[in-house]
DNA sequence: CGTGATATTGAAATAATATTGCGCAGCGAG
DNA sequence: CTCGCTGCGCAATATTATTTCAATATCACG
């Protein structure tokens, strides 16, 4: 990951494929005002320095018959590096659970849950999340609707940010 | 959304996308076990259909120098649907947050937002979010490290569960 | 300011992939 | 059975990705 800094142009292409990540290399290069070899060529390279992690198609969960997100917070009993890692690795584990935030404050961690159904996630909260190791208070709320859902980076306050520096 | 059910087949297609969105359509028919044709078709229905809401590209946010993402709990004074839907509207146009979702319990909506830096949080937490109408508490948390962060569906639970199911 | 070393570009050629058209097989209803 | 429907795969065509390479731009240094 030699990270060598980026231009403009990286950054659009990196904002126009967080927006549409199937669009063709053509369209790309198009739109980011440069040929198609350099451009495929920008690509690759911002994918081999982790700027680009990769990509994926963002699936309707509820038409797939999930019709239940809850945010859990969690509360540990210790704090310890090698305690937290434990939990952190628990929650790779288990499929439920689509993310896993470390938070500061009172609460420990913060999941994001995707269950088929109510009784699937009471059924993991008490048996599993709740009976963990370690584990010492969790607090769930189901999510009733969802407003806004962006992938990553805001471009536009970076784009200004810099406009603003130079 | 002429909701066709689904096939095992198309379960799997969604599978990989969801995996690796950039797939060649060769590639996917491969692993679906047909040929390309009817692959591509295939997905192209599950894109019609709504299955796939689209393709993004999962691009690093700290690499990119969006150092700060935090959790923000947002508590309002008036949960009438009429101020549900202005709140949400405003959450829309801010760039920092980057989800928002309405959940049941003491809290309205939990925000997760991402910025450059501390500060430029502060400014939006302060000015922004906190300032905003009906706005009657917002407890905050800074994201420490993330353990996982997986896109979407789980779709172990689900081949699991039509399994047991049958 | 030059000037050479180093990158980066774009046109063209080639390889790979997507997409269309069409005939065939499986299957349920009459 | 056999018609009608659905979905498959082969083959042909259109697009797209990728490599090659000569030309241009960029930059450190004298």
């Amino acid at each position: 990951m030699a990270s060598t800094k980026l231009d403009p142009i990286d950054r659009k292409i990196l904002a126009e494929l967080q927006a549409d990540g199937r669009m063709t290399n053509v369209e790309l290069a198009k739109r980011v005002g440069i040929s198609a070899p350099p451009c495929l060529r920008r690509v690759r390279t911002l994918e081999e320095q982790g700027y680009i992690r990769g990509y994926h198609a963002d699936v309707d969960s509820r038409a797939l018959g999930f019709e239940v997100q809850v945010f859990a917070m969690v509360g540990l009993m210790s704090q310890a590096e090698i305690d937290l890692s434990a939990f952190e690795e628990r929650c790779r584990d288990w499929p439920l659970v689509r993310e896993c935030h470390m938070l500061n404050g009172e609460v420990d961690f913060v999941l994001k849950c995707a269950a088929p159904d109510l009784s699937t996630f009471q059924t993991f909260l008490t048996e599993e999340l709740t009976a963990a190791d370690n584990v010492a208070s969790v607090k769930t709320s189901l999510v009733i609707r969802c407003a806004k859902d962006l992938p990553g980076v805001p471009f536009e306050v970076l784009e200004e940010r810099l406009e603003r520096d130079a």
